[in-house]
DNA sequence: ATAATATTAATAATCATTATCAAAAAATTC
DNA sequence: GAATTTTTTGATAATGATTATTAATATTAT
């Protein structure tokens, strides 16, 4: 278990049921995917075969309240989870738009723009940046 | 009705019912708005009372693939769609947090993001970029 | 006009997510 | 530590936006 982490869910004073530790096992054995809430309570009955999936929602949901996962909808309508490593800024993606894999994109150029958008009175406390198009992999292949 | 719009609904070669007038009517008269498929659908019974929401959908969906549309996904997982008048590049939004209302951006900083990616390998060919914050409005009333 | 094609409206199906609720587990009180 | 309150869970039902199906209607080509 990892420190930051031990440390929000005790500032949260939040229970670690086998569940929800199991829950956090699955995201944590799965750094750097995203995975759907499906996925997670099929990985998860494997540690726990009785979890339910109302529970495993739930426990997403909690877990990303508290900016200990991000919580994200790509194409088909699905929310998608993820370890976030990095609480203090967001990161983004690119998908391609054939082979449907994610990428991650480190950069971020939106300060210039959040800067703007406070000086005309907005006050930004997140964003959110999804890139579309062909990955290394596919742009080259004969079909699009 | 707009010079584009008739101009790429012929070279699309698509019929215009007056279902699907109606629909751009509605999407016309709403210029500035970000309408879901419900509130279009009441719209066009306005015009059209008999009008069926799978006439709606299957309309709003080819008008956006045609890109007189723009489609984009709000919070409520939920599809809202808009005029796009300017079809070069994608614009982006601000959602308040507490108000719900959504703003337009219509700068644009990611060139130089998207430049980088290219080094990387990737095609961009899109991208959607959500700020979430206060509106001026809400900064300064008492309950966020 | 006849036949082929396209479009429509009503309705059923889908599917991810949320709500409900009674049982089980954990924490508190006495 | 037994009784009681609170929290959490799992099964299942409900929701709600979107999509698929289908038979009727309108349009176009022959
Ligand atoms: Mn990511
Ligand atoms: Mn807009
Ligand atoms: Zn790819
Ligand atoms: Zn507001």
């Amino acid at each position: 278990m990892d420190k930051k982490i031990n440390a929000k869910l005790k500032e949260n004073n939040y229970k670690l049921t086998e569940q929800r530790e199991a829950v956090l096992e699955v995201m944590m054995d799965n750094r750097g995917k995203h995975l759907s809430a499906e996925e997670v309570l099929q990985e998860a009955r494997r540690k726990l075969p009785n979890i339910g999936m109302a529970t495993v929602y739930r426990t997403l949901e909690k877990l990303a309240s508290m900016n200990i996962l991000y919580k994200t909808m790509f194409e088909g309508g699905k929310f998608r989870y993820e370890l976030s490593d990095d609480e203090s800024h967001r990161h983004h993606h690119i998908v391609c738009l054939k082979c449907g894999k994610i990428y991650e994109v480190e950069e971020d150029l939106l300060n210039g723009l959040e800067k703007k958008l406070e000086n005309r009175g907005f006050e930004i406390v997140d964003h959110e940046l999804k890139f579309y198009g062909y990955c290394p992999e596919c742009r080259n292949s004969s079909t699009k």
